[in-house]
DNA sequence: AAGTTTTACAACCGCAGTCCA
DNA sequence: ATGGACTGCGGTTGTAAAACT
């Protein structure tokens, strides 16, 4: 364990890496593999350690990697990931074919975690905040509470259904599985009320740091239970003993037949302030 | 138009885990 | 069993660009 000394050797260049370098290390590469990272830079005559060099091949040059702005899919896949993998940005690039951990995490940091803020969502539990500095999140006392209460019933019910499935945690590279479960639970009325908040957090949300000032900018949001996050609450790496389609079945009919007919008569005030999604870039 | 503040993202830092002699 | 070498990962920082005043 002991530690690997790094880019404090005198001579190595640090910051922003120029053309130049990028193409010497593509070209070595391509030619011989990384190998050892720690030899890399010598044997390819870069002033640069090797961590810094595995650092911006796996982060920038690898030719697999997709670069732009993440879809609205994505982000989407990004929250649901976050709510059950945590900051496990590796763990969560993993589904993300071409997205690299770094890309992910500042995703997060810039764009999601503030927007899960501004809608009273803690970013970290995925949980309604309870915390004054976000958009206050009282229990409302209206009929749709109930319904509130409903869908996280179900909601719960279906995390402690996956905490049986170790096969989550066994996630084939790109768990269709799960995604499709994500994009299930999108595509119902939860991922729908999630589209509609889109307005609200154009003109309402602007960032956490300016929520603080400003407790206005996030005025509008009443905010409720955040129904897409499968928190990382109740997730234990137990036996499997169902299969994991229940799983999927239950979570679509949920959020396709029960929400719907549960939260049918809901106010629009639970629907439309329950998430906020939108595309800043 | 200029100065200031905020945002976005690339890159760095350092801890922790794994491998291997 | 031990400890050094190395890699992977998550948190943090630096800075250019964009937005705002």
């Amino acid at each position: 364990m002991g530690r690997a000394p790094c880019c404090d050797k005198k001579g190595l260049k640090k910051g922003p890496w120029t053309p130049e370098e990028d193409e010497i290390l593509i070209e070595y590469i391509k030619k011989h593999g990384h190998g050892s990272w720690r030899s890399l830079p010598k044997l390819a005559g870069l002033l640069r350690c090797g961590k810094s060099c595995r650092l911006r091949w796996t982060n920038y040059l690898r030719p697999d990697i997709k670069r732009g702005p993440f879809s609205l899919e994505e982000e989407k896949l990004v929250i649901q990931l976050h709510g059950i993998l945590g900051n496990r940005w590796a763990a969560i690039a993993s589904q993300l074919p071409g997205r690299t951990d770094n890309e992910i995490k500042n995703l997060w940091n810039t764009h999601l975690k503030k927007r899960l803020f501004c809608m009273g969502i803690d970013p970290q539990t995925h949980e309604p905040s309870s915390t004054t500095n976000g958009p206050a999140v009282k229990p409302p006392a209206s009929p749709s509470t109930r319904h509130m209460t409903q869908w996280e019933n179900a909601r719960l019910e279906a995390e402690a259904r996956l905490s049986r499935e170790s096969s989550l945690f066994n996630l084939p590279p790109l768990g269709r599985t799960d995604s499709d479960i994500f994009l299930s639970i999108w595509n119902s009325e939860v991922g729908e009320s999630f589209r509609k908040f889109n307005k609200v957090d154009k003109t309402a949300c602007q960032s956490p740091v300016s929520q603080a000032s400003s407790s206005t900018k996030c005025g509008s949001i009443s905010g409720t239970t955040t129904g897409i996050g499968l928190t990382n609450a109740g997730y234990s790496v137990t036996g499997s003993n169902q299969s994991s389609n229940l799983y999927t079945e239950d979570v679509v009919a949920g959020s396709d037949s029960s929400s719907s007919i549960e939260l049918e008569d809901s106010s629009d005030t639970v629907i439309t302030t329950s998430f906020g999604f939108s595309r800043q870039q």
